[in-house]
DNA sequence: TTGCTAACCTAGTGACCGCTAGGTTAGTGA
DNA sequence: TCACTAACCTAGCGGTCACTAGGTTAGCAA
């Protein structure tokens, strides 16, 4: 049985290839994008030559539509936490910050992947399709649900839920994409406080003003 | 003297036609960035042949660079008007409302210098550098020192400035950044509508609560 | 009308791109 | 030990890139 756990082989089984493979394409494209990237550099990078890239995707555009399948596969396992999030969540500023803290966290561990689905959306690829109907689109759908059902009890003041949701979002994106994208990292705090700070301007915001204060 | 007002001619003086190529350029390079962009398309674009731009820009990262003066010295201009604003601004919500307006004005009229500036950081290119030093920093620098002196006026609670600094910009530029750059344009309402709505969460957001309402 | 020159073009250059034909070898099962 | 095969490599294809040497011509001055 070729390719068990031995580490002494400088062969590896083609699953194994495949996913060396996709692992460093993640990285070289997030840093120098598709079209910047060269299969030449990419092959150096796994430690193979440049057939070996080709046994396993035919064109250098089905690799890259392999690496979207894979980020979003593993990105759809966070839908269930944020729904179980938003449903019972009771403190307006505890939900709020919480969600802050999981988007920044997000810009701060995978900032390949930020890079990734910018380079995708200027190049027009199609992770960013992908990306807005799947990810985007069920954020907006947690955060306008949410923040309806609070207009409801009185608690929010009414306003149109999907700019709210938008601009709770843009708060928080702007500052990871600041910090990954531009290199601005002038915050003082830890991830967390950023987080509450943020959630507590945003929440008093939308606040009825006969609602209790922070 | 060659090059009056003439509309017949098909040369070009050299200052005309420099000009001809720094526009196709800005415009080719913000769609498909600076190394999706061929010599040879360019050229097509302006309606001359490949060495003709090449006897008014040594190498294709000098023509960069030149587009990155180009946009600079252009967007100096607005900073006098944005001082202006923010020294005689009395009413927060109006301030606040004008900011997000023109902020947003930008993103609709300038979406090739919001995407080149994109490609500009993704590419580790100059106009990144040279765009947070000069008009980002003037942004940020007009926003703290109003929101400090709000703050010492009693009016906006205690706060980190330039996390409240960016929370608004945020708010707003990634309105502009979902329209420019991932095609999302579903917020009802005008321009001016949309920079109120924005304003008044932000400012309800960081005014004393003993303070009135909007 | 003609001579001059700045603006332009044709026709390439070597380098590197994505991609492939065909040969080599490491690791395994018998 | 040896044969088999899946995993690999060398060498190079046609095409396109940024860039250029050297010739052509439009438009102005006289």
């Amino acid at each position: 049985m070729p390719g068990s756990t031995d580490r002494k082989k400088n062969r590896l089984t083609a699953e194994e290839r495949r996913a060396a493979i996709v692992e460093a394409a993640v990285r070289l494209f997030a840093e120098k994008g598709f079209r910047g990237t060269t299969t030449r550099e990419l092959a150096a990078a796994v430690g193979v030559s440049e057939p070996v890239l080709y046994q396993h995707f035919a064109t250098k555009g089905d690799l890259y539509t392999a690496i979207i399948e894979a980020i979003c596969r593993h990105r759809d396992r966070d839908r269930d936490g944020l729904l179980e999030l938003a449903r019972h969540a009771e403190d307006d500023e505890a939900f709020f910050s919480r969600l802050a803290e999981l988007i920044l966290e997000w810009y701060d561990e995978q900032p390949e992947v930020v890079r990734l689905l910018l380079f995708s959306a200027l190049e027009e690829h199609d992770l960013k399709d992908r990306f807005v109907e799947t990810q985007v689109a069920m954020l907006y759908e947690i955060l306008t649900e949410y923040l309806e059902r609070r207009m409801d009890k009185g608690v929010f003041r009414r306003m149109d839920p999907y700019l709210a949701a938008r601009a709770f979002t843009g708060m928080v994106s702007h500052q990871g994409m600041a910090k990954v994208v531009f290199g601005i990292d002038d915050l003082r705090g830890s991830r967390q406080e950023i987080a509450r700070k943020i959630a507590d301007i945003f929440v008093n915001g939308i606040r009825s003003h006969g609602a209790q204060g922070a």
